[in-house]
DNA sequence: CCGCTGTACTCGGTATCCCATATTATGCCT
DNA sequence: AGGCATAATATGGGATACCGAGTACAGCGG
């Protein structure tokens, strides 16, 4: 795995040796996992006690997760979870599509015959996941899916542009996967995306990426109307 | 400009009130200003020192300048300013074609009459910038330029991107548009764009644009074909 | 000439302190 | 009783001082 991800020039993250790093990583981790939710204060002393760390760390780690998004500081106040509107979501869905259909345009284009089988693998993971109900499994299969896009044709600065924006939306893609019927319309809108790089038809990978970002957003926006109706 | 800056969605910077931001930006514009060499170590206490800041500043203005992409950290070693290769450059030159191309055609499909005239403007302020050979003035319009095909169709986010993006290679942005014939060339390109978008040709806008940050990537490839040469 | 050792440097990290502000609780006066 | 002024608390912004560990380099000895 290392080996293969030094050979694709892609930077394989060593076992988080810092402190910071450790700390970065639950935090982020539980605003994901929901424990801080979208508008909760994030206290820096409470934060020392529950992560076990000093201020230092806690400081450095809320400034980092700003600089993502994830956190949002505002001025006479202090840090809070970053809430995530419409608008936002539509934007991130629409960079990512532009750079995943950059990818998958790059990848068709490319003559290298282990992507198709790669992403297969990918596809199949995700599809094992749908079957076995297993959604976190769903959710790393299809990064792993966009990650080997980018990773095959050396796209690494689009990748972690990519990445920072999904942890952002992350629970919109949790609940977009669990929507009726994408179960078989996610992964076939992905396997045509293998199908068009395969056939190395660089306009027909880059229009199929597209529209299957889109219509992830098209279901994400519906969540938020639905939302909005509560 | 607040009110407009508002209406726009674009966020506008107000003056940098805590002294983090302001030591942020300092040793941002020191590092872009080249007064830290690219592979220079960054030693916190000498920052210290210079910026006249606690370390504790210094350490949240380097995460946030590490997650920028402008100082890179090496594990056994400490901060030092992140070196810029042709491969690096090449990425970020190619993400910011598919973001611009992608504001540039929203700008060519939406109706708004204001658009033309403000890049127009923002091109004026170029090619004053090119006749009076004031390189920066010309760099601080073409940024206009951008931040205008950007925040006129309401797309902060990705606005925010290219931004992140540019700073890594504003060495290369000032070597560039110092290049032969780039004076008329660069200009001519841009105002093919806004041609584009005048004639609301969304697939045109799309292409010139892809063009020009193709053509500024050329000749960033080539200051770097020349420097290897050395 | 090469290898070893010790010292200086610096980073990652911690523990406190101080100050300013914002929120909340308190309490007094009308 | 109600409203306003005030005090107490909570918290963020910032500064210091300190420690341990790893790196780098200089000098010493073989």
């Amino acid at each position: 795995m290392d080996s293969k991800a030094a050979k694709t020039g892609m930077k394989v993250e060593r076992p988080a040796k810092t402190l910071r790093e450790l700390a970065l990583g639950n935090l982020r981790e539980a605003i994901l996992e929901g424990v801080f939710k979208p508008g909760d204060r994030l206290v820096e002393r409470d934060l020392c006690e529950q992560l076990g760390v000093s201020r230092t760390i806690v400081r450095e780690v809320l400034r980092h997760l700003e600089s993502e998004g994830l956190v949002s500081t505002q001025i006479g106040k202090g840090p809070i979870v970053a809430p995530l509107d419409a608008d936002i979501a539509q934007q991130i869905y629409e960079v990512r599509g532009a750079l995943e259909a950059m990818a998958a345009r790059l990848c068709a284009e490319s003559d290298d015959p282990t992507i198709a089988p790669a992403l297969d693998a990918a596809l199949a993971g995700i599809r094992k996941g749908y079957a076995t109900g297993d959604m976190g499994h769903v959710l790393t299969s299809t990064s792993e899916f966009y990650r080997v896009l980018f990773s095959k044709v050396n796209r690494h600065v689009a990748w972690d542009i990519v990445n920072m924006l999904t942890v952002r939306i992350n629970h919109l893609r949790s609940m977009t996967i669990k929507t009726d019927k994408r179960d078989v319309e996610g992964p076939a809108q992905m396997a045509a995306i293998v199908d068009a790089i395969r056939d190395r038809d660089g306009a027909r990978a880059y229009r199929v990426a597209t529209e299957h970002v889109a219509s992830a957003a098209d279901i994400a926006m519906q969540i938020f109307a639905d939302r909005e109706q509560t």
